[in-house]
DNA sequence: AAAGTGTCGTTGCATTTGCAACAAAAGGAG
DNA sequence: CTCCTTTTGTTGCAAATGCAACGACACTTT
């Protein structure tokens, strides 16, 4: 196994290999592959199993009921699979996650950290205390999707969004990991009507943009 | 301070008198009470801060730029304001914690917990566990949320919404913890015309209310 | 009783949005 | 290069939505 990609991750941070290597048994971590669109844990599907990201990049999504997609976030190598935790009551995953393209991941039992199990394990409290890390992370990321979904139009929705990715990358040029559809499906509204909006806001001289290449204009001249 | 209280709350449970009150002065420990529409933790504060609520109700609400306020989720009495934990990268709360009513809290500094300071506190890992479990909980009611702000038009977010109250209580007959204008805002929509659709699905059969107190009818019979 | 306050339903109207269908552009496979 | 698939932009149209304003009702305060 892939060592130097864990000794990179979040939830192995600080840990030297043979502790890895211990930490993998004690969470009986197997690897495996995946093809785009492929789901490495359908919703549904028992809690207690997480997974680790080692390359490529998934989709954390939520379907209903009439097929219509919501992309609640995107995971990178090195990302672990939050939402895959849970602590028993209910028993099955409230989201999907699917491969955006082929995509390398090591599968976790974290049900056997949680329970009383491995209470012997050395590393135990100190991996509980890296997840508690992560979910405080996760529930930011979300927190997030809620604050730009959350917007009443389209136009204030993206700008939500666009103004953290802008932030976040330090730049008003920068790149999503998002193409149209998919960012439809993360602010929650229809692509074309996205696009529509898009091109008005152009035209507006408030952003410009080319594929999911963007950049935030400081005025809104009509010029 | 109230023992009994706390004795039954969920970061505490199954604790004995004498541990929570080691706890207590472990994490800094200090009573207040709120009036209705006080903050008792204001956007922007400094993190490390949490707070667990005696008595009364809270919302957690995110307010934009504009002032135009979303809610999050209700606490109840017992809970934790899980959103005020944060892991140091951000020093400022992402979110608003507003008193419903008047309210009694405990805070709590749960940076001492997370930070090498009293790690000889027997109690530290126990409450790391806890609030881990808090915190997957805390997330499912995040994605609830987006569950059902982000369906794409009013009635489809209220049926979101109802149909899991009902499913949480059990039964097709239910009182919901908002007002209109609370709905409003935690759907994300627009009161008034929250106001509309809920008549047009009571006319046509699909739900019947009274104030925050609903039933779910079986079929849309346009009888 | 009267005035004040907060909540809820209703409605008109301009605008936005979802939906469906189509065309253009980009990229991949042979 | 050519065919095929995927992605993106555009548009017409009906329906949904935000917004603002108003009135009804319940409850509290004076």
């Amino acid at each position: 196994m892939e060592l130097s990609l864990l000794k990179k991750s979040r939830l192995f941070q600080g840990m030297n290999e043979r502790e890895i290597v211990q930490a993998l048994g004690c969470l009986g971590a197997r690897e495996r592959r995946y093809d785009k669109g492929e789901f490495l844990l359908p919703a549904g599907s028992p809690a207690g199993e997480t997974g680790l990201l080692l390359s490529g990049s998934a989709l954390m999504i939520r379907e209903d009921y009439w097929g219509n997609r919501s992309i609640l976030s995107i995971i990178s190598p090195g990302e672990l699979l939050v939402e895959a935790f849970s602590n028993g009551n209910d028993r099955s995953l409230p989201v999907s996650v699917q491969a955006a393209e082929p995509t390398e991941a090591v599968l976790l039992s974290t049900g056997q950290l949680l329970t009383n199990r491995c209470d012997r394990c050395p590393l135990k409290s100190r991996l509980i205390r890296t997840m508690l890390d992560i979910l405080m992370d996760e529930n930011r990321k979300l927190l997030s999707k809620i604050e730009d979904s959350t917007q009443r139009s389209t136009r204030e929705k993206l700008m939500s969004y666009l103004s953290r990715q802008a932030l976040l990358s330090g730049s008003n040029v920068f790149t999503i990991p998002f193409n149209r559809q998919a960012l439809a499906d993360y602010l929650g509204v229809d692509r074309s009507a996205l696009s529509r909006e898009m091109s008005h806001m152009a035209r507006e001289n408030l952003i410009a943009y080319e594929r999911n290449h963007f950049t935030l204009l400081k005025d809104g001249d009509t010029a």
